[in-house]
RNA sequence: GGUGAUGUAGCUCAGUUGGUUAGAGCGAUGGAUUCAUAACCCAUAGGUCGGUGGUUCAAUUCCACCCAUCACCA
């Protein structure tokens, strides 16, 4: 029967880069995913950025630029790193989007409409200077117990002690420095405490299979003993100015960003929906057949177990069938530090030429369907790719290939499909497709080895090095070396929701169609050819791990320690920050370090044309060769200082890395530098020129 | 401070509904081999199963307390 199934993994915060902490959950559902709809399943895995609420709003202003500019430069980044591992995403969406807000609104009305939602007047800490209501952890002061000054206003980091901002001794706002007074605002509330959704939530979260056994524990503690009521109403109110969306009939209202983040998820399939002719309702009526899953870090169990189902039961939808939470990235057995470098990102670890496949295929070894935290040991990271996946399991092919396609054109003969390794394979693909199933990747992929074991004991056994040398023995030859293809091409497709591009060079040697899972039953004809074989997978060289350690350590003061895995305003702590630091920098701003500006491509560019831009005001079209690294169009808005016709020829400088970006005109692909007075004061762009002997395509360091 | 989880060979982890000699992979050591990216194959060594006490004929497995790490709550 074909399931169908939507699957979501938690949106990342548009305030930050993807890191090696976040990619445990995207990793996990992907192979989840692919292990789905190899099975021949129906299933749609959607994702977004996560957009809207204070810390957005502050970063965007510490930046000079709009809120939407800073979550749409974010939303690329995510999407490059996503993709450049594997994570195959059906939509990767945003929160701030049409499709977000009319759910989001819809949810509200119905909510409203069962009279669930409520008015309360709250008195809350304001800034006078900036105008705006402050999160307790925006507020800062002088510990109430042990008198510690610059703690945060939710606990002390010197005694531990926890209080509100209100117990906080001399009070000042972490944005603006100036002192915050109480002032009353009127909030909007999810009435949880309703008997109704406590009722729906006792029998919700304790439902079979609905959530791991940790976790239900962790809801009953929180539902409290029968009778009890432990829940309370959920602030999903902000005041202006707030990032998100305004509340229909509430002006100067906003949506608390963590009401429109699960939306999100709503969002972003029916976008999907629109694009592909799916039917949404299917998928999201009360009743419907099909199945709902999200996979999550184990810190917002909260908000996907309480608040989200409640939600839903009273707006009229359907509730998830399985909420999946997982436990957080250490890395060497501690938290992730900037200071170690050991706090990596999604980009550095691509940047430095590390293989996706390598941390794909590490993680898959390590998860489990428990909450347990998974521990990236970077030795152990190094032995254990280098072992499993070279030495065990490509080996097998690196081992063969030469001999079939040296002696026998690459053509096979018939598999011997009583060979015990082979029939283990058969006993064992059920098994293994349980473990996927039930997120026990761990077992999965200790499976899958014992079973390389058996079939490199096998090729050993059989010794085709010794059969090549005697004459008359080819038939053997063949026969050896097409049983341990044939058992290759089993363990890839075994491997294929863990290892995607790997499978995908060994479909291309194999000179097959792309795997499915039942292809694990069959072997390949006799007379089948292959390809001729090249390195499938290179091993992890230390130099490489400790480079990326390198890349990502920063040496100034060390910053706060940043938690594995971070959402929405659970950021504000790194927001203030980043914010204090923003006002204590120098006039030239924050510095950066060497790595960050070794980023930046710098390139000599010839102009090798120029023109006015039809429509444009400022903006000149140039054409920029860049010697060995061909041709650019980059869009300058330099027109006010420069007549084209006098810029062909000239040599300056560009930035060859720039992310391209589409203009009303076309592509542009760089960036030329030019110098110019923020002020104004000083009228006039001048453009930057090497001296003689710079030649197009040398960088500029 | 309260609650919960975790703590098993150098590393990463299985396992034990309490019961003869506690397992795997990697790493180490020795051997064999040379088809393969010095990969693969065989063998050996390594653990008072976090500590202390208790229940029991018998505990790594149950109980209590303690220590360490992590999380949640106040």
């Amino acid at each position: 029967m074909t399931r169908k199934i939507l699957v979501t993994s938690a949106l990342p915060y548009a305030n930050g880069a993807i890191h090696l902490g976040h990619l445990v959950e995207y990793i996990q559902t992907d192979i989840w995913v692919r292990f789905q709809k190899m099975r021949g399943h129906e299933c749609w895995y959607v994702c977004a950025d996560d957009t809207h609420g204070t810390p957005i709003m502050l970063r965007a202003e510490a930046e000079g630029i709009t809120p939407e500019t800073l979550i749409e430069r974010v939303q690329g980044e995510h999407a490059r790193d996503f993709s450049g591992f594997h994570i195959g995403f059906d939509n990767y969406y945003t929160t701030h989007s049409d499709e977000t807000r009319r759910c989001a609104n819809e949810i509200y009305a119905r909510l409203q409409a069962a009279g669930l939602i409520e008015t309360r007047v709250i008195e809350q800490y304001y800034d006078p200077l900036k105008q705006m209501f402050l999160p307790d952890r925006f507020i800062k002061g002088e510990c109430p117990k042990c008198g510690a000054h610059d703690q945060y206003g939710d606990n002390c980091e010197s005694c531990g002690a926890a209080y509100t901002a209100n117990d906080l001794k001399n009070p000042y706002s972490a944005v603006s420095g100036a002192r915050p007074e109480l002032r009353q605002s009127e909030h909007y509330f999810f009435k949880l405490s309703d008997p109704r959704c406590q009722t729906f939530l006792r029998r919700w979260t304790q439902a079979e299979g609905r959530l791991q056994s940790e976790a239900a524990n962790k809801l009953q503690e929180w539902l409290g003993a029968e009778g009890e009521n432990h829940l309370t109403d959920w602030d999903i109110s902000r005041d202006a100015p707030y990032f998100g969306f305004e509340i229909p009939g509430a002006p100067g209202k906003y949506f608390y960003v963590w009401l429109d983040a699960p939306i999100g998820y709503m969002g972003a399939f029916r976008n999907l929906c629109d694009r592909q002719g799916l039917d949404f309702d299917e998928y999201w009526r009360p009743g419907s057949a099909t199945e709902l899953y999200h996979f999550i870090g184990k810190d917002i169990l909260y908000f996907h177990a309480l608040f989200w189902p409640a939600e839903l039961e009273h707006a009229g939808y359907r509730t998830p069938s399985k909420v999946f939470a997982h436990g957080f990235l250490t890395v060497d057995g501690a938290k992730m530090s900037k200071s170690r470098g050991t706090f990596i990102t999604a980009e550095s670890y691509l940047a430095q030429g590390l293989d996706p496949e390598w941390l794909r295929y590490y993680y898959a070894a390590k998860l489990s369907s428990s909450m347990e935290d998974i521990d990236l040991n970077l030795d152990d990271f190094i032995a254990r790719v280098n072992s499993d996946m070279v030495g065990k399991f490509v080996n097998i092919a690196s081992r063969s290939a030469g001999f079939v396609v040296k002696h026998f054109a690459g053509q096979l003969c018939t598999c011997d499909e009583s060979l015990p390794a082979i029939q283990a394979i058969r006993d064992r693909r059920a098994l293994i497709a349980d473990h996927y199933e039930a997120r026990d990747f761990g077992k999965a992929i200790r499976e899958i080895m014992a079973l390389t074991d058996l079939a490199n004991q096998y090729v050993d056994s059989v010794k085709p090095w010794e059969l090549a040398r005697q004459a008359g023995r080819e038939s053997e030859l063949q026969a050896a070396c097409s049983n341990a293809l044939n058992l290759f091409r089993l363990f890839a497709i075994l491997l294929k929701p863990v290892l995607p591009a790997l499978s995908a060079r060994a479909e291309a040697f194999l000179n097959v169609a792309p795997f499915v899972w039942e292809d694990s039953a069959t072997v390949l004809a006799a007379g089948h050819a292959i390809n001729a074989y090249r390195h499938l997978m290179t091993r992890v060289d230390r130099k490489l791990v400790e480079a990326l350690v390198e890349a990502n350590r920063e040496s100034r003061a060390p910053l706060p320690q940043a938690a594995p895995q971070k959402h929405a305003e659970q950021q504000e702590k790194a927001a203030v920050v980043a914010v204090a630091q923003a006002a204590v920098a120098t006039a030239a701003g924050p510095h950066v370090s060497l790595d960050d500006f070794m980023r930046i491509d710098l390139r000599i560019a010839r102009i090798s044309e120029a023109a006015h831009v039809d429509g444009a005001d400022k903006l000149v079209r140039l054409l920029l060769d860049i010697g060995p690294l061909g041709s650019r169009q980059v869009f300058a808005g330099i027109k006010a200082a420069y007549d084209p016709a006098a810029l062909v020829g000239r040599l300056t400088v560009m930035v060859a890395n720039l992310a391209p970006r589409k203009m009303k005109f076309g592509m542009s692909e760089g960036m030329v530098l030019a110098a110019s007075d923020p002020d104004g004061q000083a009228p006039g762009i001048f453009l930057l020129a090497p001296d003689a002997g710079a030649a197009p395509g040398m960088r500029v360091k």
